[in-house]
DNA sequence: ATACGATTTGAACGACGTTCATGAGGGTGG
DNA sequence: CCACCCTCATGAACGTCGTTCAAATCGTAT
């Protein structure tokens, strides 16, 4: 039975993530304070470190955790894929909105640590990245029939990282005092204005 | 001749300012340390509190300036409105993106320090902000003649945070691993984009 | 039962932002 | 010209933070 320890080892580390991810979630990166997870978990400081490198590393796992809730709430939102290009565009972008608004502060971290950090960005932050991208990439195709491969990957991008931006600018009170319906306005017009055009 | 000590402190409080934004130039926010910052200007850390209730305040500070900067550069890139509305957005979408990765942690401190700090924003903020948008109005009025001023309003803030994602993400190297001149397409790919159709 | 190795402990370390009693030095009224 | 005052500068000290590490603990294998 090589396996008691094992076992402890790992529900401490779980217990970890969730204790992280309640903090985080409730008074963003900057509440993820090493004494106060260990205090709540019932561990020494010092446990905390067997399982992460430092905090950076526990709050990027549980950026692991949100990517992937994040990846599934937009798939759902274009599960089925009646609607025409722009309604699935629509429909993805919305339901990222509320993911960001919902859980404003474990959205946000996704996005701060990875400036933080240095080293290498972790494998699963490029796939969820790219699956995220090629759920936008099949509307967009029907949109720009006749463009090629490398100008639809950039428009893609170009999109994700519009409506990205729609979403940060107005969940910011400080810069848009604008109430959430607005937003949601501003990325159907903008999204509606996409595709009756060729590209450049 | 009550103005020896006057003079004394104004020079500090500006050599404090100087020095401030040069290391978060070059180090980003993290970068600014009340130690080091006393130790460079040739004063004692009290001597800081004595002029900025914080070191965020300080950083507040440096991002009126950097605004101010941002904005004339902007500006400059419409100053004579010759060439198309597409043509000026693209201009002023350019130079956005130029000032962002020229100065990209100044850039950023823009929009980190809002995020951290609860006061009330600066006034200043505020007004920056208003010229930047109703430099993209005019452009955008052109593009829209027929829409009323509400959904123009939301059409330009739009914008602005859609140009705003593109660089934001497009300068991240861990998101995308776009070369810059891709950024530079991707702006003018989403903008030509706009304006062909009436408004949602 | 004993010895080993991995895990946990929590005091300790260095760096940080911020404060405050103390000191120094120009401005001002006599 | 002097002495008082009051503002500003000083830097040691405080509390908090992330992180480390020698020592203790405790399954587990022999």
């Amino acid at each position: 039975m090589t396996g008691k320890v094992a076992l402890r080892k790992a529900a401490l580390r779980e217990k970890l993530v969730d204790l992280a991810e309640a903090r985080i979630a409730s008074g963003g990166l900057r509440a993820l304070k090493a004494r106060d997870l260990a205090t709540e978990a019932g561990c020494a400081v010092g446990a905390i470190y067997t399982h992460f490198d430092d905090l950076d590393a526990l709050a990027l796992e549980v950026n692991g955790r949100t990517f992937a809730r994040l990846g599934a709430a937009v798939a759902e939102a274009v599960a089925d894929p009646k609607g025409d290009p722009h309604a699935r565009l629509i429909a993805m972008s919305q339901a990222y909105l509320h993911f960001a608004s919902q859980q404003p502060n474990l959205w946000r971290a996704l996005f701060s640590i990875s400036v933080t950090s240095d080293g290498p960005v972790p494998h699963w932050y490029m796939d969820a990245l790219g699956n995220l991208l090629s759920l936008i990439a099949e509307p967009v195709a029907d949109l720009f029939p006749d463009s090629d491969a490398k100008d639809l990957d950039l428009m893609v991008r170009a999109l994700f990282s519009s409506v990205h931006g729609i979403v940060l600018l107005g969940l910011e009170r400080r810069i848009s005092a604008v109430p959430f319906d607005h937003v949601e306005r501003m990325i159907a017009q903008l999204l509606g204005q996409v595709g009756n055009t060729r590209l450049l």
